[in-house]
DNA sequence: GCTGAACTAGATAGATCTATCTAAACCATG
DNA sequence: CATGGTTTAGATAGATCTATCTAGTTCAGC
């Protein structure tokens, strides 16, 4: 039996096909660039069908598949933190941004700062932005239980966020790992000082 | 007469209202989003004259729209970069990135790296990647004159890029100038540690 | 003021996109 | 095995996008 509600097995894998289609298409070119005839044929799946798992469409579609991309990470982020240490947990997440990058042969961005970068549609940058508080708050309680005050765990947060994304987006741009590998070492060094207890102020 | 040739003075007008119109609406949606007629519309230019202007079209038009914003933001970059301390340069830059996402009440993104983040067009990111290693070299050299070294202030000259470009992302995702700031006091510890002549290995 | 090149204007073709609609296939249940 | 709700399939409508085409306007130089 399907794990949601009602649905059956055929439908959970229809939905999934769909939506981990659009995650790529999402990551490559944003929700612009995203068309439904391309998902339909990425995932072999009708496009009648498509309408029938999204009843309200593209923006249903794409709010979802971000919600669902940032979810994942955000689980996966949040076990690292709790197994390692936060300078270890950050590495670890530029190596992986590192490793996508080359994986995809500088194919794809971030599933979720992507397309958010090119939004209009308010639905799906309030689902991005979402997301992005949680991987915020995930490292702050990981900073802070490294000892940082409220506001220090807070601001190094959002500041490795945006140092993540933002490395992505100019290491896809440029296509080199080296702003992942420079972005990296700058966390560390964030990550660093100050640590263990002691605010700079 | 004008400035580049044999272009009318006119022309002149002409092709600067439609790389104002595209340049805002890069900013804002991209380059899967910004349609030919929207800036029509916005620039009040027939769009035969967009053709008569840029004879290669749409690839043509935001292509040369990425190079000139990068190379504005380039000089201002380096005007800055000449006249103050790394340190104080990088404040006005986040700073400024600051006021224009307020400015534009959240609605737009860095002219740049928004539609470098979705591009399929590798004239386009081959553009945008030119732009960023110019800002790079603008950020390195302040830095070599500070007394880092080569590689040194080239990892942070490229850090500090994604962190800008990472910020104005998130920022304008969270429609909020706090991600800015939080970058702003990470970027002014990267520059101020190890600083002055001394490398930290 | 004539003339030819440069520029502008708007219509239109052809492709592509989102969304809807009808019909058929599937499958759990009685 | 019969039945009826659920899911899938593909055609199609209507909007929008890029690019081209023809005609008209403007302006510099002779």
């Amino acid at each position: 039996m399907s794990v949601e509600g009602t649905r059956s097995g055929r439908a959970d894998a229809t939905r999934e096909r769909l939506l981990v289609a659009t995650e790529e298409l999402l990551a490559e070119r944003g929700s612009h660039g995203a068309g439904l005839n391309e998902v339909c044929a990425r995932s072999g799946v009708a496009y009648g069908s498509l309408y029938h798992q999204f009843p309200n469409g593209k923006s249903d579609l794409v709010a979802t598949c971000v919600r669902r991309s940032g979810a994942a990470i955000g689980e996966l982020l949040e076990a690292v933190l709790e197994q390692m240490s936060l300078a270890d947990a950050v590495g670890a997440m530029f190596a992986n941004g590192s490793a996508m990058l080359e994986r995809s042969a500088f194919g794809r961005g971030c599933p979720v700062g992507t397309p958010a970068a090119t939004s209009d549609d308010d639905v799906l940058r309030a689902a991005a932005a979402e997301v992005f508080a949680r991987w915020r708050k995930a490292i702050a309680k990981s900073a802070r239980r490294e000892g940082r005050g409220a506001r220090a765990a807070d601001d190094l947060a959002s500041a490795l966020v945006s140092l993540y994304e933002g490395a992505l987006l100019v290491g896809r741009t440029e296509q080199s790992t080296r702003p992942l590998r420079a972005a990296a070492g700058a966390a560390a060094l964030l990550v660093g000082s100050a640590a263990g207890g002691r605010e700079t102020k």
